[in-house]
DNA sequence: CTCCATACAATTGTATACAATATTTCTCGG
DNA sequence: CCGAGAAATATTGTATACAATTGTATGGAG
């Protein structure tokens, strides 16, 4: 038991969330059920189920398009239909789920137009963010993106590319130290895993992307924030226009 | 000290029963039976719900830092907890919802430098969403920023004012054909109805807004995007200047 | 053979019951 | 009177039952 401090009113104490909360009757089916320990990682079974599905989408186990039928998650993960509403219901806001055609949820699928619209809102929000890094950002933030690009150009794996590019763009857009900017760029981020593949797979765009990424690192580094916008703004060009070329069609 | 009425034992959930959903005969459907008999205007319940907290937080019922709790929304409106709760989740994820202290949700308590980011997104996107109308806009969209203009200034109800302020916003935000702009426009939008009041409450500022507002419309007639963003930041950046001199402290 | 109506099945929407936990209140020994 | 523990309470989290709606197959009339 905590220890209540006089008479201030409990802080936050809102991490260990601690759920055993099945009660299990002896009926149900867990086969991996050591007793103590939470299948759900200390969230709420909610939570639990979001994140469950945005990795999926992001692993490609759910493609564009594919239907997502409350029950079969709720089964695949164990739990029941209300929490799996909930986190669908959150990724139908964050625009990740839709409803398709009058019954039920489908992952989104996006057609060209909205690859489009979704660059250019890119652009505009990557520059923006390393200008406002140029601006904002810390040593201690400099030198962590310089520590992503060592990391990614020492690797091949177009996978683990992707990732530490992903890595580094969120470096950035933290550095620029906006929680409305860390947020639409999340979404956009979101919106965009849903196309499959990476642009890393083609042949070259790992080397060429290094030095885009470098370009706007070291202009964030030297504080000019023109250039960092300018060389952001190419970055995400590129990655379009190579983007475009792999979508079907 | 709060006196809490209901210091009787639990609650004791009486069996509500009154399923609202009117149980009908299955052969006897008519087109025109659902007038009157839905108060929830043919959405979910859940969307319903959405709507309406919304709705309050625009009002000033809700305001920033209320607790809100699932059982009280849900008397409220006529619902049970579980729309609500699917309700809140969406809310969360908007932001205008976050866990308070260990247990339960309250509106969102914007501090200032909350607002400064904000606006400072404020100014990125609305810039943006203008320099795209000068290159988009239809002049079907365009004679409908006139009009909006039009309705401006033939109001003096700072109330009405902004609300004409925000359908114009929208109209612009509309007219870049970006729906991730529009989304991301809407959440900051959002965000900001959390802060109580108008600017246009200041006297002057309806009729200085009006110019700044012509200039943008005029410049998207135009198609010079160049101005129109000019003239779209110089109008958030005033409205951000004035909205920090009406906070609190 | 096509078209419509109807029955049926699949799936979502909502309410409620119940479990778990955080917070408040109460009690009691210093 | 104060603080520590314990009971009471308030409130959220989850599961389940059932209602309603929509998609789909089936069968009959034209």
């Amino acid at each position: 038991m905590e220890i209540r401090q006089g008479s201030r009113r409990a802080p936050a104490r809102q991490g260990r969330r601690k759920t055993k909360r099945p009660a299990r009757d002896p009926g149900q089916r867990r086969i991996d059920d050591k007793v103590g320990t939470d299948p759900f990682n200390g969230a709420s079974r909610a939570d639990y189920v979001y994140q469950q599905i945005r990795q999926a989408m992001r692993d490609g186990r759910f493609r564009q398009g594919d239907r997502v039928r409350e029950e079969d998650v709720a089964q695949s993960l164990g739990v029941s239909r209300t929490p799996v509403r909930e986190a669908l219901r959150q990724l139908q806001s964050d625009g990740l789920l839709d409803v398709t055609s009058g019954r039920g949820l489908g992952v989104v699928a996006l057609d060209r137009s909205q690859v489009l619209e979704l660059y250019a809102m890119r652009e505009l929000l990557e520059g923006a963010a390393a200008r406002l890094a140029a601006q904002h950002a810390t040593p201690a933030e400099v030198a962590y993106m310089e520590h992503l690009l060592a990391s990614f150009r020492r690797t091949r794996d177009p996978e683990q590319q992707a990732q530490f590019n992903r890595a580094l763009h969120v470096a950035i857009c933290d550095a620029a130290h906006n929680r409305y900017m860390v947020q639409s760029l999340n979404q956009l981020s979101d919106a965009l895993a849903l196309l499959q593949g990476t642009t890393f797979s083609i042949s070259g765009r790992a080397r060429t992307a290094d030095l885009e990424h470098r370009a706007i690192v070291h202009a964030i580094a030297a504080g000019n924030s023109n250039l960092a916008e300018t060389a952001a703004r190419a970055h995400i060009r590129q990655a379009q226009a190579l983007r475009l070329q792999m979508l079907p069609l």
